[in-house]
Formats: C-alpha cells, structure tokens, sequence
RNA sequence: GCCGAUAUAGCUCAGGUGGUAGAGCAUCUCACUUGUAAUGAGAAUGUCCUCCGUUCGAAUCGGGGUAUCGGCUCCA
C-alpha cells in the first residue's frame, strides 16, 4: 500500500506501484490530460515514472512555466528527430530551452528559412503519430556505443561522471537527455521554427561551426499567437526605423557603429541629461570630465593594455603610444590622486558623462544597442568601508528614481566572485556581503548570479522592463577592488593614517545611446511631452493666418517650449496627418475664430481636439507636465 | 571576425527566361486658401552597393569585396 500526499494536503492510497499519471487519473481525466510531469522533492520525474514509496508529489500542468519549460524541450527533441529525417546526415549536438524557447546546434550543411516549412511540416508528422516519450537508463559504455557516430555526444558523455545515464526514445529516434519530457509528441499543440544562425561548439571559434535552429511552442494556439504579435510589434517599433523616420539619427559607412544625432535626436538627448544632471545634483554628484585620448602608460598602469587592448583603437603621437579610452576609470583614478583626501571627503561621488570607443567586432553593431563609440553615464564613488552599506543603497534608490520616470520596472541581480579573480578570499567575502546587506535592506528581492562578477570585484545589475515585457541591462554597480590598489589611492582616516578607498563604478542609463533606443522603442516613438523634440506643432489655416501663427509660436519658445509652425499651403487635414504622423504631442489649428478671440484649438495625439481653450487655460498644464516631466499622457 | 539573408530614386518597394529602369510617398513648380489623418496637375530625381569576369549586350548570370539585418562570438 503506498499513500501518496498532494499539493493540496489530500492523501491518495494505491495498492500497487502507480505511475504519475496514474494519480493524476484518480484526480480526474481532465486533470490528468493538463499534466506534464511530476515534481519529488524539488526533482522533476516524468509521469510514466512508477512510485515506490510513500511521498508527497506535486504535479507540473501546463499552467506552469516548467511545463512549458518541458514541453519546448520536448519539442526540440522533435524538431531534432525531423531533421534527423529530412537531413541524413546531420549529428546533434546540444538542444536547450532558453527564454522564449528553444534551440538545437546541429551539425550539418547550412539552411535558411526558406527551408523551414519543410522541416516544420515533417515535426507536424511526428506531432501527429503521438510518439510516446520513453526514458531509458543506460551505463556509460552502452550510452557511449548509442552514440558512436557521433563525436559531440561522445564528448558530451565523456564528461559526465560513471553514473547512469538516460536516454530518451520517441519511435525510433533516441537522444542523450536527462529529461523530463512530456508523455507523447501530441501534446505539441503549436510551435514554431523562428530563426537559424551558425554557432561554433562549445561556443569556441576554433571548432567546428554548428547550425542553430531557433523555435518556440506554446501549449495553447493563442499564445503563439500573442508571442507572435509581440515580435511584429517590437518591428514596428524598431528604433533603426523610427530613428530614421523621426529624423533622430543616422549610421553612415565612414564612421561603423558609430551614431550621428540629428537636431531632433538631440533635442531629446539634451532633455534626457538635463533631467540625469538634475538628479544627481540632487544625489550629491559633482561632475567632471576626463580626456578621451590618454597615453599607452596610463592603460598599462590601469591594467586596460594587458586586458582590453583587442577592444581599444589606438594612436601615436609624437613617437607616444595613446589610446581613445574605453572606460572613464583610469581618468577618474587620476583626477583623484590630483590630491589628497580626508575621511570627511567621503563619500566622494564624481560624476562623468564619458564618451568612450570601443572596438566591437562588426558583426555585433546593431544601431544604437551595440555600437563602437557611446557616451556613459558613469560615476566613480570612493568612500569608506563602513560607508558601502548607505552608498549602495543611494545609488539603488537613484536608479529606481530615474527608471520609474520613464515608468520602467527592474530586477536586480548580484554576480559574485568568479573562478578567474583577484584579491583574497577575505576582500571577497567582506565586498559581496556589504553588497548583499545593501541589497536585503533595500528590500527588493534579487536573483544572485554566482561566479558572474567581474575578476575585480563582485556587482549589481539593474535589468529594467519596457513596455513589451522585454528586459535591458543598463544600471549596474560595480565594487572594484582592483583600480584604487594600483593607482595606489590613499585617504586620510580618524587615526590619521592612509588608507586605502573602497570604490565602485556606476552608471543608470548605462549606455546612454542604447538606453535613447531603448526609450524609442518603448515609447515606440511617442515620446512623453517633456522629451518630444517638438512639444508643439501651429498649424495655421491659411496663409493669411501663418504671422499669427508665428507670433503665438515666439510666446511658447519664449516659455522654452520647443514649437514649430507648419507653413505650407496645405490642407488643414493633411497637416494635421502629417502632425500626428511624426508622433508631436500638441497640435494647434489656427483659424479666424481663434485669432479673434485669442483662443486656441488644441489636438492631441489621441485625436481629441479641444476648441476655444485661452492661452493661460493651455500654458498652465502644459508647462506644470513639461516640468514635472510627467509620463501621464493627459496633458490638458 | 564566423554562418545565413538582404542591397534598385531621400523613403517604401515593382522590375519571369540578359536588350542600360518604374510606382507611391517625399522634393520642386503652378492652381486651389483649405476647420482636424493624404486637393489636383506638372516637373525633377538613379554609379540599379562596389570591383572583376561571362556576353555583341548585365540591375538581371558567375566570382571577389563592402554595408545592413538575424544570430554566434566578445563584453574591465
């Protein structure tokens, strides 16, 4: 008899050894039919698995992001069997799920998407014979002679220890996994091949290049659609394109990666730093600013030369080796040892918007999310040991101040000391635990990265959310324990000894070219009133009208508000579409009513229009929105 | 840098099978003087990414290169 616990406290009693499916039968048909796997003590099982004993068990259905997490599994596994089928002689390397998937590195001569349909079409054909998934335990040298075609499983093998492995078996098709899967291949109700690109094994450029195949699947139709949508809509809002269209910015041949900005472009990058400058005052910055041209010495003292030089451009002069600066911190570290300091100094926060370059391999670029020249929003603090605590949390609540104006969200996540670092085991301990107590008593929670620091300290990094779910890592905090050692900087303490600064790096927007195109894209264009590049467009009604037009024009620049005039001889309707085209917040019609009775009529992006509004009733809101820098798109 | 796709007017794109290019929008001119998402007519606009080759003849076929896009990779 084995009684077997459920996530609701119930217990089930069996004569003989059920499967899981089994105990989810006795809940009910239904039931059974959304369940993918069950979950032991934090293992997961597949559902054909037979219990042996008395446990408590927890169901894994299709609600749950690890069902889905199996299903897609699952569903490479399938995708793999197909072009087993289609390509003969095709060897399979590694197939994982990630984020909004799944993929397989296979061996094997290059596709494109045009072959797609036929490899989905073969999948439709496993799907359809609801090929049952079958684990099988195997030792070592049974696993090692499955695979003996095949070079990568074998290396695969190798590396696992003497245990028992598992295989899984669809039909025919056998694959080294350690599972679980879903009960049979039907259960793939939609799914989708998404892209294909060449990736080396073991992500290693001197072996061998593998086909990637990309695709998803989702339990339900719908929500392949929706993902589908998401990713038609993030085209639409593509900043390459509505940085075009909106005449932000431009890429040209003779400078690779490396943006211009444009007089609307600008107008948006200076309000964005207006506000950065307004916060950090706030915080207790000052800012400075480093040269961008330094000499070889410097890199070589900073450690740069010996670590970063594939990345940095260089120069002579005067028979000098220089380098264009691809960090601001060794400037940052000069400006400091330019004197000396106190303990009452501290915390010293030196801001820096620094124009760094760096050398990224072509390939990379991709308009302004990954480009070679790009300004930081950095900052240098040095401060006391027993100061870590507060100033982490400064920063943090900074950073959550910055974000929420553009109605960003975050999480937050802490990398640790990885294998390759330097410093002493104490160093370590006493840094990340200062990070960590600033981080629990911050209050949200956070994901801890192990091993993913940088070689010179432990970090935090702020990945923010837009407003397609999606996620960017701009803010990050960095402890180094590394820069204030070899540029030997020194402060003054109570006991009126030297000692040496604790300093971290730290930028909000990161880069503040990405982030510009990250807020693009997350506004899609449609910039909040305070950073639209035109906060105004007059459209007068006829060309007797446009003085007027421009007289009322000056009396809003005059108020600082960027505001421009439509003057050419075209219909109201066409100006209008034009206006609201090029995403500007305010529209104003100028007709004979309105010049006579000092009114205006004011449209906004909604296409709402209100009529007979007086001056003082416009300006007041708009510039009250304009200063707060409101995100809330109701202006009037 | 590697794999794949793409490259035609300022923009978006047409141009089976080789005979030196076309549409819409934008621009300019003229007429219309417009009341809330495209008034009409006309004009101008090209190294068909680039180089080499095949051919009597190349936007079109072949090869090299460059850039862009999707990935890989890199990320002190």
């Amino acid at each position: 008899m084995i009684n077997i616990t459920l996530s609701d406290k119930s217990i089930k009693s069996f004569q003989d050894y059920p499967s899981a499916i089994d105990v989810a039968r006795s809940i009910s048909q239904g039931f059974a039919r959304n369940c993918i796997a069950m979950e032991i003590n934090g293992n997961i099982f597949d559902l054909n698995n037979q219990i042996k004993k008395d446990c408590k068990i927890k169901f894994i259905t299709t609600k749950d992001d690890k069902g889905l997490e199996i299903l897609r599994h699952s569903c490479a596994h399938v995708m793999a069997e197909a072009i087993q089928n289609l390509y003969k002689d095709s060897k399979l390397t590694i197939g994982p799920v990630v984020k909004d998937g799944f993929y397989y590195d296979i061996d094997m001569e290059s596709v494109s998407e045009d072959d797609f349909s036929n490899i989905e079409a073969e999948m439709k054909k496993i799907i359809k014979e609801k090929k049952e998934f079958k684990r099988i335990s195997v030792t070592k040298a049974q696993a090692l002679e499955t695979f003996k075609d095949n070079p990568y499983k074998i290396e695969l093998i190798n590396e696992l220890l003497d245990q028992e492995l598992t295989l899984y078996k669809q039909g025919s098709f056998i694959d080294l996994c350690r599972g679980p899967h879903i009960p049979h291949t039907g259960m793939i109700k939609s799914f989708k091949l998404m892209k294909v690109s060449g990736a080396y094994w073991r992500a290693d450029q001197s072996k061998k290049q593998l086909q990637r195949l990309y695709g998803t699947a989702f339990f339900d139709k719908k929500d392949l659609k929706k993902y589908i949508n998401i990713i038609i809509e993030a085209k639409k809002r593509d900043h390459k394109k509505l940085g075009a269209k909106l005449d932000l910015y431009s890429f040209h041949e003779n400078a690779l990666g490396m943006p211009f900005f444009h007089a609307k472009g600008m107008e948006i990058w200076n309000s964005l730093l207006e506000y950065w400058r307004k916060e950090h005052k706030k915080a207790g910055y000052i800012e400075t600013k480093t040269p961008v041209l330094l000499n070889k010495n410097l890199w070589k003292k900073s450690g740069h030369w010996e670590n970063y030089r594939k990345n940095m451009y260089t120069s002579v002069i005067d028979k000098e080796e220089y380098a264009i600066k691809p960090m601001n911190c060794p400037g940052g570290m000069l400006l400091y040892g330019l004197k000396s300091y106190s303990y009452r100094d501290f915390p010293l926060r030196a801001g820096e918007i620094g124009l760094v370059h760096r050398h990224e391999l072509s390939g990379a670029l991709s308009g302004l999310f990954r480009v070679r020249a790009f300004h930081q929003d950095d900052a240098h603090i040095f401060m006391t040991l027993e100061q870590i605590e507060q100033e982490i949390i400064g920063v943090l609540k900074l950073m959550e101040t910055m974000y929420s104006k553009f109605g960003l969200g975050f999480h937050i996540e802490l990398s640790t000391r990885p294998e390759k670092s330097i410093g002493t085991d104490e160093q370590w301990e006493q840094a990340t635990n200062g990070l960590k107590n600033a981080l629990d008593k911050y209050g949200q929670k956070y994901f801890i990265n192990k091993g993913d620091g940088a070689f010179y300290g432990p970090k935090i990094d702020l990945h923010i959310k837009d407003a397609l779910e999606r996620t960017w890592q701009c803010g990050t905090i960095q402890l180094d324990m590394a820069l204030p050692e070899r540029f030997d900087l020194t402060y003054k303490g109570k006991d009126n000894k030297k000692h040496r600064p604790i300093m971290i790096h730290r930028v909000v927007f990161g880069s503040i070219e990405r982030f510009f195109g990250i807020l693009v894209e997350h506004f899609a264009g449609k910039f909040p009133l305070w950073l639209a590049p035109v906060q105004i467009i007059i459209l007068p009604i006829n060309d007797d009208l446009v003085s007027y037009s421009k007289e009322i024009q000056s009396l809003f620049e005059n108020q600082g508000i960027r505001c421009e005039v439509d003057i050419r001889t075209e219909s109201l309707k066409k100006k209008v579409r034009n206006a609201q085209i090029n995403y500007i917040p305010l529209i104003i019609t100028i007709g004979e009513k309105e010049k006579n009775t000092s009114t205006l009529s004011v449209r906004t992006l909604d296409g709402k229009v209100r009529m007979g509004i007086s001056l003082e009733k416009f300006l007041d809101p708009v510039l009250k929105h304009i200063k707060q820098r409101k995100l809330d798109k109701k202006i009037l």
